[in-house]
RNA sequence: GCCGCGGUAGCUCAGUCGGUAGAGCAGAGGACUGAAAAUCCUCGUGUCGGCGGUUCGAUUCCGCCCUGCGGCA
């Protein structure tokens, strides 16, 4: 028998956050966080971290995690939310995953099966390679060891050509298995916005983000030690402040590159969310009003699960 | 009012020694199986300010007009 699951989806900015822990109000339930850069502690300002007063009530798990200068994983997202999940359905309650991040949830949803060949120095040496002979001189190893693979690769992707050399020389397979339907008996809301809707709302977050002191953020980071390149502070809005703290670009320009880059990184979640036709997708706008939208969804969670 | 320089893609501009035009940025679409807020791929037709003239042919040359900026009055 599958766990219950209740997942809320969506690009950047449309309310995610607010929607979970309200349904998680009405049905008495905990929020998982389904989000590659809330696990980071001290990133508070620039990921839009839920805050003290809304974690009280509601218990979220999965935000805090690790620490800012620790790396992290989809595999071990997958794991770890995994438990969360299995930990709250234990205690009668159908937790609510909430969360933006495509390749975290579909991941868990549909249940990839992440090559056991794990992170290795391996992998730093073939980009160290690739830096010295070029992207296609890479690829072309991976070439020879999996043709097929290679062909689904671009050989500029340095990154992920790296990574499937990787598996193949430690003699795995990148897993492409997948199952009859969803790991959970699973609920999936979608929130979206129309797009220019949506632009004008990520402009009006960052420009809060500055406000609120994102800048100092960075700058506490940097003075405890932390190092600029660490996986955490290649997050949109930390990247660029560094930039910016560097004396590379100006402040508007740090500000707009911010919104810039939160804007495309929305239109690439999207990208995501087409390859998952299980979403019910529900369209918010700037006047929504969220009490009646977290109703319906409530109303069908009581259909779905057959809730009190 | 006069002089000068502009008016070309949403923005900033390049260019056409006359054969209807191209970059950057913005934007759009896509990929994604241990970095994923990462990484990577693809996409540029617009009355070339308006109206006339010269010409086989004008965005390109000429005239007038409109308009922006700077200077002189």
């Amino acid at each position: 028998m599958k766990e219950k699951l209740v997942v809320i989806l969506g690009p950047t900015a449309t309310g995610k956050s607010r929607a979970g822990v309200m349904l998680a109000e009405k049905i008495g339930s905990e929020v998982v966080s389904g989000d590659s850069m809330l696990i980071y502690k001290g990133l508070d300002i620039g990921t839009a971290k839920p805050d003290k007063a809304q974690q009280k009530n509601i218990l979220h798990h999965l935000i805090d995690i690790v620490e800012p200068w620790e790396n992290f994983s989809a595999a071990a997202f997958q794991q770890r939310a995994a438990r969360a999940i299995s930990e709250v359905n234990s205690k009668g309650k159908v937790p609510i995953l909430v969360g933006g991040t495509g390749l975290y949830i579909k991941s868990l949803l549909e249940g990839y099966e992440f090559s056991s060949a794990g992170e290795s120095g391996l992998r730093r040496g073939l980009c160290a390679f690739a830096e010295k002979n070029g992207n296609y001189a890479l690829w072309e190893k991976l070439q020879a060891l999996d043709a097929a693979l290679a062909a689904q690769i671009h050989p500029n992707n340095r990154q992920r050509v790296a990574r499937a050399l990787e598996v193949a020389m430690s003699g795995n397979k990148l897993s492409r298995g997948k199952q009859d339907g969803l790991v959970y008996d699973a609920m999936v809301f979608g929130l979206d916005m129309q797009r220019t809707a949506l632009y004008a709302r990520i402009n009006q977050r960052v420009e809060e983000m500055f406000r609120q002191g994102l800048v100092k953020e960075v700058e506490g980071l940097v003075a405890d030690g932390l190092p600029v390149n660490v996986q955490s502070l290649r997050g949109i809005g930390y990247k660029e402040v560094i930039d910016y703290l560097a004396g590379n670009i100006g402040l508007d320009a740090c500000r707009e590159l911010v919104a810039r880059n939160t804007r495309r990184f929305a239109k690439r979640q999207g990208t995501w969310y087409k390859s998952m036709p299980y979403i019910d997708w529900h369209e918010v706008t700037d006047s929504t009003d969220w009490d009646f939208l977290v109703n319906i969804m409530q109303a069908k969670l009581v259909e779905r699960f057959k809730l009190r």
